[in-house]
DNA sequence: TTGTAAGCGTTATCAC
DNA sequence: GTGATAACGCTTACAA
């Protein structure tokens, strides 16, 4: 493989200066500068990265925390999409794209350490918000640049974060349940550990009370994912004395479940119950009936994510900063007017 | 940040003393290692992985293609599900993950050449295997080290690859829908470009044969992805004088499109017409009907092309390989024996 | 068993 | 404008 040394010896120069050429420093001569790119172009030279990284302390890489893969949360198809945004938001400004997961908290712990200690990236993004959480505590004290997508646990006025405004969206869906006639909505949320789904129930909440409805606790589930989680949330609530008719639920996925098991109990959507949810991924369209779901655009959060992470990196002086991407409610078929004696379908 | 060079001179030992601490190398003595410990933990040291690579010419990294971002295939839940396998198999040997993604085609042969060129990497795998796949050429020819999930469109024999075999998988799923009673099945595959679309619809075609059953062209549709591509294959195949009454559908996020399409045709699945697809991502259970579809086992896809490619790597010698992954049928609820005389449902 | 010193391929700081 | 030369932090002959 040529090196700089090679070139500068076909091109008759010294290697700093072809490093210059490189780096299209303007203090070199347009004739030399041909002169070294032709060089280039014999050698078929491309610039070594790692030695570039060395000399320079700086990898050009940011490193990607995915949360336990574990468990199936990470088949939500919410993960490839906010990947696309911050592919696209590194690619623009040339940064690689460096992944860590890992099965258990400590796995995940371990990753991170790896690419912070050993300088394999020079900034992280995390792509999730936990009450608590070990990694951000880490982070901040190593002093270490990094970004969350979702709101921080604590230190939210010292920690660079882009997200919805998910309370204000969860309390404007469920106050369009409530416009639609429901009195009884119930949440059904993922784990509370995870900020963002604290935040969606406390929308919730403020728009139960606002409207001087019973906030009952009954009406509150936090489940694992999918499949069990949604059975599990809708057996509980349909064997209460009073079930909802109406149903928050934190993520499209977890609808789908909810869907599902509502359609094996013969509790038909909307016309017994009516659902809403979040994230619009791609397959709340073509779910049955398709889901009302509130945009969070993932893909811009995962953009803006990457390009303040290089932000930070590259100017390191700025100040923290909080980016809150819009959301948008997407009306389709799952929610319906209420209508008190409306008679149960089958 | 502490160096190999504080850790040396706090313990009173050459810095290659250090190195060969960290290396763990047997020739030195218990006592020094200790000695040497120490000192790291009392400076915080960790070895700098940036240095390490530029003198060892190794990364430790290695990078993952992922097909065009542009699409929504990208969404599928395949995807994250094959990274987890892969970041297993990573991860075990130490080894990390660089990503590289981009809208066209030209932005991921991009990104491979940095990664290849700049060093990046000592390896690369493909998610996937086109026909005349342009990185393909060009790894052989660099004779960089690489893997591919799927069957690769040429020079099968010299590229190491991990896949299902899809032929057969595709014959034996077809098979069972001729086993049913079904003598008109259609097959509706993604692009003819990806040979696994290939693979697949010759394994049907083979089925179709040896049962002495009509070939038909019209019973064959490529589409794109999901919502439009199930929608348009869906409203060809049914517009047809003969429909179908059974579908063999290349994936299962397709299928889901199918499904949603027919639905609204007021198609009964699997009263009217049975389905089945493939990979058994998550959602297949959750949608309604559930699918029967074949498990190609995602993750161990990944797993063993992480596995093979960290081989190859270490082991330049070793051979090329062909691991082909196991499948399984899963029967759910979209089949079902075909009735000659069976009623229309609505 | 350990130390010395060269080298990995760049960039950066001085000179000129 | 361009060239020497010293970093960058580590590994690895070769010596001792």
């Amino acid at each position: 493989m040529a090196t700089i040394k090679d070139v500068a010896k076909l091109a008759n120069v010294a290697p700093s200066t072809v490093s210059r050429v490189i780096a299209n420093n303007p203090r070199i001569s347009d004739k030399t500068k041909v002169r070294v790119r032709e060089a280039m172009g014999e050698l078929g030279y491309h610039p070594n990265f790692i030695a570039r990284s060395l000399a320079n302390k700086s990898t050009e890489a940011i490193g990607l925390v995915i949360p336990s893969s574990a468990d199936k949360a990470f088949q939500n198809p919410f993960f490839p999409e906010i990947i696309r945004g911050i592919s696209k938001g590194v690619h623009q400004k040339h940064y690689s794209l460096q992944m860590s997961t890992g099965e258990t908290e400590d796995e995940i712990f371990e990753g991170v350490m790896q690419m912070v200690e050993g300088k394999r990236v020079d900034g992280i993004i995390l792509l999730y918000s936990r009450v608590d959480d070990k990694l951000t505590g880490y982070l901040k004290r190593k002093k270490f640049p990094f970004v969350i997508v979702g709101k921080p646990f604590k230190d939210i006025e010292e920690i660079t974060h882009v997200d919805n405004d998910n309370y204000r969206a969860a309390k404007e869906v469920t106050e369009h349940l409530i416009y639609l006639g429901h009195e009884q909505i119930a949440f059904v949320g993922g784990n509370l550990n995870f900020v963002v789904t604290i935040d969606r129930l406390l929308g919730y909440e403020k728009a139960i009370r606002n409207a001087n409805l019973v906030y009952r606790d009954e009406y509150i589930v936090h489940e694992e994912f999918l499949k069990e989680g949604g059975q599990e949330a809708v057996k509980e609530l349909f064997s209460l004395k009073e079930p909802p008719t109406a149903l928050v639920v934190a993520d499209d996925l977890m609808a789908l479940g909810v869907l599902n098991m509502l359609d094996t109990m013969g509790i038909n959507v909307p016309n017994d119950v009516s659902v809403v949810s979040f994230n619009n991924v791609m397959l709340s369209e073509v779910s049955r009936p398709p889901l009302t779901t509130v945009d969070i655009n993932i893909f811009q959060l995962g953009y803006e994510a990457a390009k303040n992470m290089i932000q930070i990196i590259e100017e390191p002086l700025e100040p923290m900063k909080r980016i809150i991407v819009p959301y948008r409610i997407v009306e389709r078929q799952s929610c319906i007017e209420y209508v008190k004696e409306h008679l149960q379908s089958v």
